[in-house]
DNA sequence: GGCAGAAATCAAGAAATCATAAAGAGCACT
DNA sequence: AGTGCTCTTTATGATTTCTTGATTTCTGCC
């Protein structure tokens, strides 16, 4: 359901967490200190529970030196009671602080809380339940997951879907392959990045099945796909047309 | 700055936040009760502070009624210490949960928190696309990997755009041929850096299919190429002037 | 003006990447 | 178990890009 980071030096505490995430559905990544945690917040989880008191790295420094990068929730975890404590972690850009012990089925809750948000934020921004979101003359509504082309409804499947609410939603913006991979199939997923290839291929021919003159993903030489904010047509070749 | 709205019959506190908040800044609605609650909730507030014990309608039940149609953060405010108190209100919808009696700054920090949340939230995703770096005529975008000169854009491979990239993001330092293969194939590529010749001219050849006027790589003799900053004009005699 | 070194140009072959097709694996639903 | 759909893998051919070496032009200097 959502990728969640860990970061405590507690073993037994981590491992609590991870099961307990886990049985949830989460996908859980787990670091035993600050540095590793720094490292693992490339992984662009979608909710981070970080411990303040580590050895070395404390909490607030791996906030400090993720928040300007990341922008999920970021819920602190601490046995600091001191008001100033908690002021200071939520100051530094953390969304909650929970006090040490605490209770699981709370924190498990909390952890919901935020995640709800975090999705109902989103929507809200690409559109609630009846919205649809239009891209030229593609329009996607991410909640019943439907996808048109000039209002001619598309059938797509799981992945296509996917790999198209991807790359419409950041227009423009040229994802690799394994980015794509990444993203979609999960950061540990053991596969063949070249069945994006395919799945590229089958979305492409959906689409033109319907508008045969546009070309709305775009391949980028070397690097990867793209959606094109101002598509090109027929066979493509706004390259050849611009050299 | 942000609208919040209070919902506590207790009007000593309701007084305290209002005034706490409007001094950071903030327009605050007030509400005595449940109903009036959920009237004012009508208003958009971008964050709402609920009590629960409230007579008559309680804080549970405006919450339930209130979230579809709302999406701001909802902080409940209870002097309920038990568990299952707290769960269900997270469980509701709600996005805090906090105890009475709260510390004051606490509870404005939080408030901080969620508001900065949400404006993240929002700001973040979908409309991204504005990175576009501008050199005087020349304008790139990293995520898109696309260029334009005058805003025409240039069709440019892979490498011609790396190489592109490490000129124009460091205006006027000279790399010789070495240190440009060096940077953009690796430093444990084995090849002969005179291709990085061949691409040099291609680039300048697609610059200047659109702008023939202006020379934008500078050849230093026996050196290597830069990116000028202060383009020279026409055939080349930049060159002299570098020399 | 002529010379050597450096850079630019050109063309063609090599290498890398992508599109397509077709077949096999996995999965859910009967 | 069988069917149909989706997903994945693999192989092949087509296309684009990169590289290389030969050749020409340019630069700085004598």
């Amino acid at each position: 359901m959502a990728r969640i980071l860990v970061i405590d030096d507690q073993l037994d505490l981590v491992a609590l967490l991870k099961d307990e995430l886990e049985s949830r559905g989460h996908q859980v990544l787990t670091a035993l200190d600050g540095n590793e945690g720094v490292e693992l917040a490339q992984m662009e989880p979608d909710l981070i529970i970080l411990d303040i008191m580590m050895p070395g790295m404390d909490g607030y420094d791996v906030c400090r030196s993720i928040r300007s990068a990341v922008s999920c929730p970021i819920l602190f975890l601490s046995a600091k009671q001191s008001e100033t404590d908690r002021i200071k972690g939520l100051a530094l850009g953390g969304d909650d602080y929970i006090l040490k012990p605490f209770s699981l089925p709370e924190l498990l809750a909390r952890v919901d809380a935020h995640l709800r948000r975090e999705k109902r934020a989103l929507s809200l921004k690409l559109g609630g339940e009846g919205n649809w979101i239009r891209f030229g003359s593609l329009a996607i509504n991410l909640h019943s997951r439907q996808a048109t082309v000039e209002d001619s409804p598309l059938s797509l499947t799981k992945r296509e879907f996917d790999i198209l609410e991807l790359l419409a939603l950041n227009p423009g913006q040229v994802f690799s392959r394994e980015q794509i991979y990444e993203k979609i199939w999960g950061y540990d997923a053991d596969g063949d990045s070249a069945t994006v290839t395919e799945h590229i291929k089958n979305i492409r021919a959906k689409i033109s099945s319907i508008d045969p003159e546009t070309q709305y993903i775009g391949t980028v030489w070397g690097i990867g796909y793209r959606w094109e904010k101002r598509p090109g047509k027929g066979d493509g070749d706004a390259r050849k047309a611009i050299t």
